[in-house]
Parts: C-alpha cells; sequence; structure tokens
DNA sequence: TTGGAAAGTCAACAAGGCTGACATAAAATC
DNA sequence: GATTTTATGTCAGCCTTGTTGACTTTCCAA
C-alpha cells in the first residue's frame, strides 16, 4: 500500500499515511489534554461540555440570538434548549426578549455565569499559555495555521468572525 | 481583568487572554472538522467515535491487550468492552486469548476491519493533507509542536511510543 | 493453595446527541 | 387584513457512550 518508510526529511513536504496518522493521533491526545481541565471544573458544579460551549460562545457574543448559537454549535435546538434551560434556571444566564425582534431571545451571562466562565477558561488559558511557550512563537504561528486549514470553510467564518489574526 | 486589547505583534510571545481564547476556539473548530469525515462514514456502518477509537489503536499495535487500549483510549473497560463486543461480533475485529497470559485478550483487526480502518483514516489524512499543504511546512511543524505540548504527561508517553519524530 | 490481577458480564443510570410533533408569538408577505 | 414564515420553546421517545457497582471466571504467582 501507500504506507511505507519515512522518506528522509527535507524542506519540503512529503507526507507519507504514518505522518498524517501520526498528526490525527496528535490530535486526539492533544484535544484530551485540552478539554481536561474544563471537564474537571465542569463537573464539580454538575455541568459537562455542552454547558461549557454555550457559556463561551455566549462570552464572546454577549446578546447573541438562540438561532446563532445554534449555527455555530451544530446541534438541534432541543439538545441546546436543555442546556440553556438549566444556564438559566441555574442564574447563569439571562434571556432578554429581543428589542427589534421580539420572536429573538438575547443571551447574557450574569455574574455567576461570568465568574464560572472565568473559572473555566483560565484554566484552559493557563494550559495553552504553557503550551504556547514550549513551543514557541513560529510553533504558534503554524499550529494556528493548520487549524485554519482543518476547518469545515463555514465554521471557519464563525472563526475568523471575531478578533482576526 | 487582564483581557485588554492585543499588544503590537512581535517576535517574543505576548500572549493576552484574547489570543489565548481564539487559540482554544481554533481547537474547537478544527476538532469539529477534523472528526467529521470519519464521523459521516462510521455512521453508514451504524458505528460511532468509540469505535473508530478501537480500530485506530488496534490497527496501530495488533495484538494489544485490553488493559493497554484502556490506558490509552481513559474509558471504564465496561464502556470499552460494549464496543469491542459489536466490533467481534461483527467480524472487524478479532480477539485471541493471548499466548504467554491466557487472562489477556490480544485484539486484532480482521481482513473486514482493515477494510473499515482503511476507509475511515483515508477520508481523515485527506483532509490532514490538504491542511498540511494549505498551511506549508513550517506550519505543520510548529502545529506539532504546539499539540505535544497540550497533551497530558502520561498521554504523550502513547504519542510517543509509536513513529516518533 | 490462596490472593489478586485480567477479563467479562449484568444491571442501572446519566449526559447529551437525535427525530418528530406541536404551540406560541411576532414578523413578513401577499 | 389574512396568511405564511420565522424564532423559540416544549413534550416524548430513542440512541450512543460514558459512568458505578456487584459478581464471576480464569489463571498467574507468591
Amino acid at each position: 500500500m501507500a504506507d511505507a518508510q519515512d522518506p528522509p526529511g527535507q524542506g519540503l513536504l512529503f507526507l507519507t499515511d504514518e505522518q498524517l496518522r501520526k498528526g490525527a493521533e496528535a490530535m486526539f491526545f492533544a484535544y484530551r489534554g485540552f478539554t481536561a481541565d474544563p471537564d474537571r471544573i465542569l463537573d464539580k458544579y454538575g455541568y459537562g461540555r455542552a454547558h461549557h460551549r454555550a457559556i463561551h460562545f455566549i462570552r464572546r457574543s454577549p446578546g447573541t440570538t438562540v438561532n446563532n448559537l445554534l449555527a455555530i454549535l451544530g446541534v438541534t435546538k432541543q439538545s441546546l434548549n436543555r442546556v440553556l434551560r438549566t444556564l438559566i434556571e441555574d442564574g447563569l444566564v439571562e434571556s432578554r426578549v429581543g428589542a427589534r425582534d421580539k420572536r429573538e431571545r438575547n443571551l447574557f451571562l450574569t455574574e455567576a455565569g461570568m465568574a464560572l466562565e472565568h473559572e473555566i477558561s483560565s484554566a484552559q488559558r493557563a494550559r495553552l499559555r504553557a503550551a504556547f511557550l514550549e513551543a514557541g512563537p513560529d510553533a504558534v504561528s503554524g499550529f494556528r495555521k493548520v487549524l485554519e486549514a482543518m476547518m469545515d470553510p463555514e465554521l471557519r467564518r464563525h472563526y475568523k468572525r471575531t478578533g482576526g489574526k
């Protein structure tokens, strides 16, 4: 098959199947590390990754609508609603009827919501910061380039929408 | 708080909270892209990501034991067993009683298992290859450096165990 | 021979996906 | 003004994949 030994390293990109498999494994193991700290914190409060995702994107875009979140998260409204309902009941998220369009709900983090978001994202950022420092500036720029190239075009839009660069 | 505007870009690593958040989002969106193709294929056959993970690591280390897989995957033996059982019943995985230690089971992919593994990993490698080509060789090396630095030390061992570099 | 490790099984449960059906309010369109 | 579309919420039920706990069988090793 196409699997063979690695060719001698060069400037050009010789991408053997083994190198690509290794890249896939890197994504798998790194994602585990990436979510480990948030998962531990969320568990303390009886929440899961789904809550984290909602909280993250509400913080990123305060006043965002439910439909907006659905597009970004790629889940059904029933799934998202279950998560949002508990966050609202627990007083972490506030849902305000839209000013212009009263069918819409604008979502915001409350003080308590901001606090949890901060606790989680601090831990996640600490891990990322350590990894970035260990790998160095050039590596970080490459990291971002590859990840961006790996996204579905539609999600890439959502990624580039904020903060840029 | 520590969140402010981005400082002017330089060679040194000024890691603002916003830059780190952006990095986290990149991981989130990229992982979605990374799993999208395999998920579609698995769905055709009525399998999920859990099956993919098992198949991947059995292919990587033919003859691996259940305990070994448990350590790599980080799930309970009950969870893994459910997945392995269906793969064995469906004839994708073969479980042979250990030669030295007959309590152990050595796991192998059958012909059919190899075929499914190939179909899935081909799609995943194609996505990775395209991303690597788009980002360029230096970016790929940075990508790997950062991901490796992001892993839990224990998982990092499993990552570095094979293929090296 | 007995303790403990490896593996498997059963049962029960939870999170968080999904589909489908239906309700309501408001906006948009005809 | 009547009708249709859109945004949201909700109920019910199903699936996958994770969990814990209890228990059994096998079998290596002290």
